[in-house]
DNA sequence: GTCTATAATTCGATAGAC
DNA sequence: GTCTATCGAATTATAGAC
């Protein structure tokens, strides 16, 4: 359905508006929430005034939905590429190791998109939550499945059943974004590596 | 500022009214979040009309800054019990599983309280997340020197920071109240169990 | 495509009867 | 102490001019 017969600059301003949309979006309901994010607010970042977004979305959760969506994409976007560049051979620890540093780094220095998820889905309606959870179900998943392969070529215990561990490490990566800044003194990519180094190999001392 | 001067049962009546709705908005806060939590429905739940709350509150804020605090107390109380019941010699590394494992069961199995606090805080005005900054902190202070202490006295590794270890520990806790009953086959003290044995004993396999 | 103006709800809070 | 009734503010969404 792509109004091919318009000439393409024209094309792209219609793309470049619905963008800036979502980048406002992004940017208040990261630092708002979802009930306190007033479309009044994102349509002035977006410089507009409230009533022009209804011209490019059907509704705030409409706009809610693809912000949340694109950064389930992004994150997931950022751990394929950190695998990638692990490798396939790579054991199971050092995937997790990597995948774990990648995230943690995406959700901090990367665009609002995922902090706008990470914050409003527990808080979105039940309709916009089950639009997401296929994806969400298959970020999930994806965690699962690195721990288990690490479990199974021996690299990582088996005492413990994936899907709680997986279950616990989003959350406390999530948790990252929330308090790196205010405990002071702390590179994101030394809280990373700190993360991954103790739900890898513990908090025990073996001496 | 007791009112004294009053029959005995006229107390307690006023002070049931009061635990009665701070009973539902638990209910309610926990359930709905802070913001989709309308006094209509706290009212509802407390069998009253939403005008009456106001002879025993002053805001909305009021009764949530109070739901919250009661929370967090006695998710305080659960741990302080626990870490008595181990005994004040224990290891720092038996006092952080004792603490873990009474944690993750309060939040669990206790009163709609401690989940409302944990569910409703980000999302809460700045004026009550402000008024409960000291409380919080300290709860938070507690598991950073529950961790500094068996890094003393060690029983746990101390090249990594307690506090960036306590903020990643308290989100992983906090989480499982969203996700346990929905696994399946889950028991709450086995996820609690198997949880403080990772964050403690890590999750690469030694041999 | 964007604006202004406003309709339609919803919710927190208040007033006054009982 | 609780109820009914209602005010006032905020917000999503729509209508129509330009």
């Amino acid at each position: 359905m792509t109004p091919t017969h318009l000439a393409p600059d024209r094309i792209r301003k219609g793309e470049r508006t619905r963008t800036r949309i979502l980048d406002a979006a992004a940017e208040v309901l990261a630092c708002k929430g979802y009930a306190a994010a007033t479309l009044t607010e994102i349509a002035a970042v977006a410089k507009m005034q409230a009533g022009s977004l209804y011209y490019h979305f059907d509704s705030k959760d409409a706009i809610v939905e693809e912000v949340l969506r694109v950064g389930i994409d992004h994150a997931r976007d950022a751990i394929r590429a950190a695998l990638h560049a692990v490798g396939e051979d790579a054991s199971g620890h050092d995937k997790l190791m990597a995948a774990v540093v990648a995230y943690v780094t995406a959700i901090t220095i990367d665009s609002d998109f995922t902090q706008a998820n990470i914050r409003c889905f527990e808080e979105s309606p039940r309709a916009t939550r089950e639009n997401l959870a296929v994806p969400l179900r298959e970020f999930a998943n994806g965690w699962v499945r690195l721990i288990e392969s690490g479990q199974r070529d021996g690299s990582l215990r088996n005492d413990v059943e994936a899907r709680v561990i997986a279950r616990m490490t989003i959350a406390a990566m999530n948790s990252v974004v929330g308090w790196w800044r205010l405990e002071g003194q702390l590179t994101i990519d030394g809280v990373a590596r700190m993360f991954a180094s103790t739900v890898v190999d513990g908090l025990a001392n073996d001496t």
